[in-house]
RNA sequence: GGCGACAUGGCCAAGUGGUAAGGCAGAAGCCUGCAAAGCUUUUAUCCCCCAGUUCGAAUCUGGGUGUCGCCUCCA
């Protein structure tokens, strides 16, 4: 399995530390706002990452961490009139139900920021103790200039990162661009050494990935944009502290755009995933990410989410038979093609089209071909079961259909044995106007071999 | 200014030296009472432009043009 690492900027086997097995982490979501679809992409692509792991036989620990403690989080709670506590845990409930939502799995590990504090406080004096931390005023500042390899993730050469480094009003640091590993706050924070304060962002995720996967980890993934500074400043934490090797495989997803600019909150060209699921359901917003593949840019446009609707649907709407567990897949050409692709740093778009393929052949009664669809499919997070008609729906089939043929029916099963027998009599007028009726509210009705069926569009 | 990407049919997109996967949309046919779903067939002498390397390039090299991202919080 080869797989792009952004610190050497090549494709590279992937070999984990121990046999087998695998430690990942992600850098996870600052809870105070609706996850995007930028984070749905993000998210989406790490799952399929651990899926594929899982599924080729790895023993993953996957450790996705929930930033609770950090400026924007207090802005909005002084704006609310709330405690930080109380939104940062509404919204990581918000961001858990979006995740769900997109059918992504739990990460293995998912910690809390504010409850790893006695571990970023340890290697913070562990930094200070080796020279590489310094404090200034209540402040502690890592020393850029002290690690050699600064700049080496980013491709930065570190004088042009100089020019472009400022500071702020009130910060004492010896250089531009030496970044905060604390901030002393006397309004609000947790006890330290160096008094009340919060850590900087970006010990976070060294002090989590430490704890929770230890000193060297396979894996660390995240969108683009925390390539610089912030996986910049995790590597130059945890090598100083650790002094061996932080992470082999250095992975990042591209962005989602949108009007040919990058979705994020601060240009507030968002769409949040709450927002998407009321028009498209989990498998269209993942066929949607994962068609293109997970480094480039994706251009989000109704167009393209209504192409991956039709798309998505096509692979639920494959005929499907009971799942045959005697199956080997491995030994199948498709599983071998599907692997091909996925071992090539995660070439989705390929893997997609044994998916499809496996779809037309299951509607031709290739014996298995549902079977395989599906354990290749779930791979990619795409679920299979199809949404019956909520009580809600049914009850308004009724009250429609009742209204358009002016009778009176108790039930959907009542109607469509009414339009059997009409359409046994030839009574095309009545089968068509329960029809349209209910092709008017959502829900299409299919006349099938096997009898008529109904289903939401 | 520094750094890094990208440019393939109507739309999305894979392919990175051997002659253009797949999805959507469109067209025709089959099926159907009509539909829907499905099945079959069909849509790029050509991959931004120019020059070069090669028996051979969308794919490598050089030069353009255009688009995007990072360099500041950001998935």
């Amino acid at each position: 399995m080869r797989l792009h690492n952004s610190y050497t900027n090549t494709l590279e086997e992937f070999k984990p530390i121990e046999e087998n097995k695998v430690k990942m982490y992600v850098c996870g979501p600052t809870v105070y706002d609706y996850a995007h679809l930028g984070h749905a992409r993000c998210y989406i692509t790490w799952d399929v990452l651990y899926r594929y792991l899982k599924f080729r036989g790895y023993d993953v620990t996957y450790c996705r961490n929930v930033t609770d403690v950090d400026d924007k989080i207090l802005k909005k709670a002084e704006k609310e009139n709330k405690t930080p506590q109380e939104v940062s845990q509404y919204w990581y409930k918000q961001f858990a139900n979006s995740m769900e939502a997109l059918n992504t799995l739990k990460p293995d590990i998912e910690p809390f920021a504010t409850k790893t504090l006695g571990e970023m406080i340890s290697i913070v004096k562990e930094l200070m103790s080796k020279g590489y931390a310094y404090q200034a005023g209540n402040d502690v500042y890592f020393r850029v200039k002290k690690f050699k390899n600064y700049g080496y993730l980013s491709k930065q050469p570190i004088d042009q990162l100089e020019s472009g480094a400022r500071i702020e009003v009130g910060d004492m640091k010896e250089d531009p661009l030496d970044f905060a590993l604390w901030k002393s706050d006397e309004k609000f924070g947790y006890n330290s050494p160096w008094g009340i304060g919060r850590p900087g962002w970006h010990i976070e995720c060294s002090a989590m990935s430490r704890k929770y996967l230890g000193k060297t980890i396979d894996i660390h993934a995240g969108g683009a944009d925390l390539i610089f500074p912030h996986h910049e400043n995790e590597i130059a934490q945890s090598e100083c502290a650790n002094g061996c090797k932080f992470v082999n495989y250095w992975m990042h997803n591209g962005f989602v755009t949108i009007n040919k600019e990058k979705m994020s909150k601060s240009l507030g060209n968002f769409l949040t995933v709450d927002d998407l699921l009321k028009n498209y359901d989990s498998n269209t917003i993942r066929l949607f990410i994962l068609t293109n593949h997970y480094r480039m840019p994706v251009e989000f446009s109704d167009e393209a989410l209504s192409s991956a609707q039709a798309g998505a649907k096509r692979l639920v709407n494959a005929k499907q038979t009971p799942i045959n567990e005697e199956l080997d897949i491995t030994s199948t050409e498709d599983y071998k093609k599907f692997v091909e692709a996925m071992d090539d740093d995660l070439n989705t778009s390929k893997a997609l089209a044994v998916l499809f393929d496996l779809a037309t052949r299951a509607n031709k009664d290739e014996k298995d071909a549902y079977t395989i669809l599906y354990k290749l499919g779930s791979v990619l997070g795409f679920t299979f079961e199809k949404s019956g008609l909520s009580d809600e729906e049914l009850r308004k089939a009724v009250e429609t259909v009742s209204k358009a043929l002016d009778k009176t029916f108790s039930s959907i099963d009542e109607i469509l044995e009414y339009r059997k027998e009409a359409r046994a009599q030839k009574n095309w007028d009545i089968a068509d106007k329960i029809r349209i009726s209910l092709d008017n509210i959502g829900i299409v009705l299919k006349d099938t071999k096997d009898g008529t069926k109904i289903e939401a569009k």
